[in-house]
DNA sequence: AAGCAAGACAACCGCAGGTGT
DNA sequence: CACACCTGCGGTTGTCTTGCT
């Protein structure tokens, strides 16, 4: 159980990343996956060391990343998720498709953790939720433009309906939140948060904002020759789903039977 | 119009755990 | 069994944007 070495730094680049190494490493993992992250920028022709590079696919390049606000269920999920796993953002983000844990993390801290502090949650809910909509309505604007520049090199999956992994996330979520209900009929009301999530994200996977997806690129002659099993394994869109999930569903599972999802009567 | 404070978000850092040799 | 390597996670920071005065 070693730690590996750091990075090398010398001669790595650091800080955003700019439109041509988002195009580059795309082009990259689309032609041949992310079987070694370590080796990924080097072979990618990247500056950039290979955390560096797998955060930023997992976080913004990903393709069933899902863009744009969040809804409101989605921030009630994750406050009654936080209420019951804590600061297990990876858990959390495993229950909300296409969002990433770092992005609840930011979501988080940035307003959520102080409209509980304020104590008025309640009543913030719908008011501070259309302010914060509004202040971010620009970044999320920006975030679409740069992604707009990616996906001129690579459609965007997000909005194929065949290969969006939200399927299989929210299949998970699903299951989760039904195997909760059978311990807890607070459960039944993440489930319902849950298909309004999966409404939701059909919605905005639909909407202009995420035009539709080119499922040519998928299975154009590109990626015929990456293994496209693993690819979509490794993006979580195979109907088995991914161990990720199953893990995530077995830790809810436990905490259901250990009765630790007591808390999930905020459900 | 300019300056400042706060918000929002991308990215980095260090650690822990899993796996292969 | 020990070690090295790799990946994933959570905490934190830096920078840019927005809103207010």
């Amino acid at each position: 159980m070693g730690r590996a070495p750091c990075c090398e730094k010398e001669g790595l680049r650091r800080g955003a990343w700019s439109p041509e190494e988002d195009q580059r490493l795309v082009a990259y993992i689309r032609q041949h996956g992310h079987p070694n992250w370590r080796a990924l920028p080097r072979q990618a022709g990247l500056l950039r060391c290979g955390k560096s590079c797998r955060l930023r696919w997992i976080n913004y390049l990903r393709p069933d990343i899902r863009r744009g606000n969040f809804t409101a269920d989605e921030e009630d999920l994750i406050v009654r998720l936080h209420q019951s796993l804590g600061n297990r953002w990876s858990a959390i983000a495993a229950q909300l498709p296409g969002r990433t844990d770092n992005e609840i993390k930011n979501v988080w801290h940035t307003h959520l953790k102080k409209r509980l502090e304020d104590g008025r949650e309640a009543a913030a809910a719908g008011a501070g939720r259309q302010k914060q909509k509004a202040c971010k309505s620009k970044p999320a604007a920006k975030r679409a433009a740069v992604a707009a520049d990616v996906d001129s090199e690579q459609p965007s999956t997000a909005a194929s309906p065949g290969l969006s992994s939200s399927g299989v996330t929210f299949s998970t979520a699903t299951e989760s939140a039904a195997a909760a209900s059978s311990a807890d009929n607070a459960a039944t009301s993440a489930a319902s948060h849950a298909d309004q999530l999966a409404k939701d994200k059909e919605e905005s996977f639909s909407s202009a904002e995420f035009p539709p997806i080119d499922e040519s690129f998928w299975s154009s002659a590109n990626v015929m020759d990456m293994d496209l099993g693993a690819m979509d394994e490794e993006l979580g869109l195979t109907s088995s789903s991914s161990t990720r999930d199953e893990d995530m569903e077995f830790w809810f599972k436990m905490l259901l039977e250990s009765g630790d999802m007591s808390d999930l009567s905020v459900f």
